[in-house]
RNA sequence: GGAGAGGUGGCCGAGUGGUCGAAGGCGCACGCCUGGAAAGUGUGUAUCCGCCAAAAGCGGAUCAAGGGUUCGAAUCCCUUUCUCUCCGCCA
């Protein structure tokens, strides 16, 4: 959320800045405007009548130590007046403070200068590609045709014991998932992130803290009589772990990273997107968070794109990195790259990894601060990116590397498999 | 799930209605002491909000959270929550 002090100092700025993200943030900066200077005209008046209520309470200690009742009495009354004015200055100052969080809790993150203008995925801005395009034999098929021939995948199954969107993996597919994972997290300790294996699912205060609430109310798998959410990516638990905490600047960047299995409702979504192991409602993802210093986060944000990179030229894999257009970004980012892998049977570029900078957005809402050299508490920033997603990783792996007697496994990947190669008697 | 005990500053821990943001200790920071270190010693050491252009300064809030009693609450009452112990259940 935004700081209402950046809201007050540069109020235009911020409408003008949000028209990137295609919102119109004029009204509830007015408002907002004027919601903060009654709050603090409140909180002036409401802190002088406390402080001589204080006053007034210590005098009638003292007279009734000295046997003064009756003067106390007077006194008494008084006190039982401002009572009754605080009372009511308290119940305003409520009422702002209130108003002021729904409305600030209302704004998208700000974007940073270099986010392109524009309104939909075409406005994305290819910043790299690399990587060759397999051609495929005539008869290749797409990943979900694949994962039946081998055997790798049962959504039937899956359908069966929970719903659409919910695969069983199975034999190869199932050692290839942890191949993956532990290859993941391999390359993310060796990094320099530590390793967490956090819970799956968190309280509101957590959703709240990272941007899902309320912005994604709805999307996240909800179990009402504990009220927890069922977690859409490990960032939610893991940049929680540093919520209310204050760091030493020292202490930075901190990197952190997370198997988890991740839980997503994807209300609304529908055809060929859905299709296979395109978009499922339980998939499993290597998470990679960092708090950083607010004037290195960019570098951060660079450092964690070329993990990434890394990632992918070691799984083969042809890619792009896609700077995200004001109208495709997340509601909390200030900056976002997606990365991209292609499948080439599908013959499209699947999102594997989205890579954000969310500056103080998530950190103000959370507290995360750090204590700097002389002595003052900032905001630190905040980062994640997925390192990487599976499921999607999987579809390009056995699209592009499929032949007609087996799929190769790349290299990088053996050691953790222990087979080069799936194939039908796997 | 049942019964009981408890939640105080970075940590330990005192504090059962008044001048307590909170004794004392540990830790930490800086200084003195020392050839250097330890020991000793001195000072300091929470967060947020507001007034102010800002610093200084001043005011307010915070002793798990919320509400109540009272002129006055860390201290009394209620609710919620978490932790611990015992019992039950259980991967």
């Amino acid at each position: 959320m935004i700081e209402i002090q950046v809201i007050r100092n540069n109020g235009a700025d911020v409408i003008e800045r949000l028209r990137t993200k295609n919102f119109d943030a004029s009204s509830i900066v007015s408002r907002l405007l004027d919601v903060d200077s009654d709050r603090r005209q409140t909180t002036k008046q409401l802190d002088d009548l406390l402080a001589e209520g204080k006053l007034l309470a210590k005098k009638i200690g003292e007279l009734y130590q000295q046997g003064n009742a009756g003067e106390a009495g007077i006194l008494k009354e008084r006190s039982a007046l401002l009572k009754a004015q605080s009372k009511e200055l308290q119940d305003t100052l409520d009422a702002l403070t209130t108003e002021q969080d729904e409305l600030l809790v209302q704004l998208p993150n700000l974007p940073h200068e270099s986010v392109p203008a524009g309104t939909t995925p075409d406005d994305n801005e290819v910043v790299l590609r690399e990587g060759k395009v397999p051609v495929l034999d005539d008869n290749a098929v797409p990943h979900w045709d694949l994962a039946r021939l081998y055997d790798l995948v049962d959504f039937e199954l899956g359908t069966k014991i929970t719903g659409a969107g919910f695969p069983v993996y199975k034999g190869q597919g199932a050692k290839l998932q942890r191949a993956l994972i532990a290859f993941f997290l391999d390359e993310a300790v060796a990094a320099g992130y530590t390793e967490f294996q956090p819970p799956l699912l968190v309280n509101e205060a957590s959703a709240f803290a990272t941007g899902q609430l309320p912005d994604k109310d709805g999307q996240m798998y909800f179990v009402p009589i504990d009220k927890l959410y069922l977690i859409p990516t490990a960032e939610v638990p893991v940049t929680n772990f540093y919520r209310d905490i204050i760091l030493d600047e020292s202490e930075l960047p901190v990197k952190s990273t997370a198997y988890s299995s991740c839980f997503r409702r994807e209300a609304g979504s529908y055809g060929k997107d859905v299709r296979g192991l395109n978009r499922l409602h339980q998939f499993d993802k290597v998470e990679i968070v960092q708090i950083a210093h607010p004037e290195k986060s960019y570098l951060v944000l660079e450092e964690m794109v070329s993990h990434v990179t890394g990632l992918l030229r070691k799984l083969e894999l042809p890619f792009r990195i896609v700077r995200l257009c004001g109208g495709d970004m997340s509601f909390a980012s200030a900056l976002t790259y997606d990365m991209e892998v292609y499948s080439a049977a599908q013959q499209r570029w699947l999102e594997v990894s989205s890579i954000s900078n969310f500056e103080t957005f998530q950190s103000n809402r959370m507290k995360l601060r750090f204590r700097s050299a002389d002595g003052k508490n900032t905001l630190a920033h905040t980062l994640n990116g997925s390192a990487l997603a599976l499921p999607r990783i999987v579809a390009a792996l056995l699209e592009n590397n499929q032949s007609g007697d087996g799929i190769g496994i790349p290299e990088a990947l053996r050691p953790y498999t222990h087979f080069d190669r799936i194939t039908i008697a796997g």
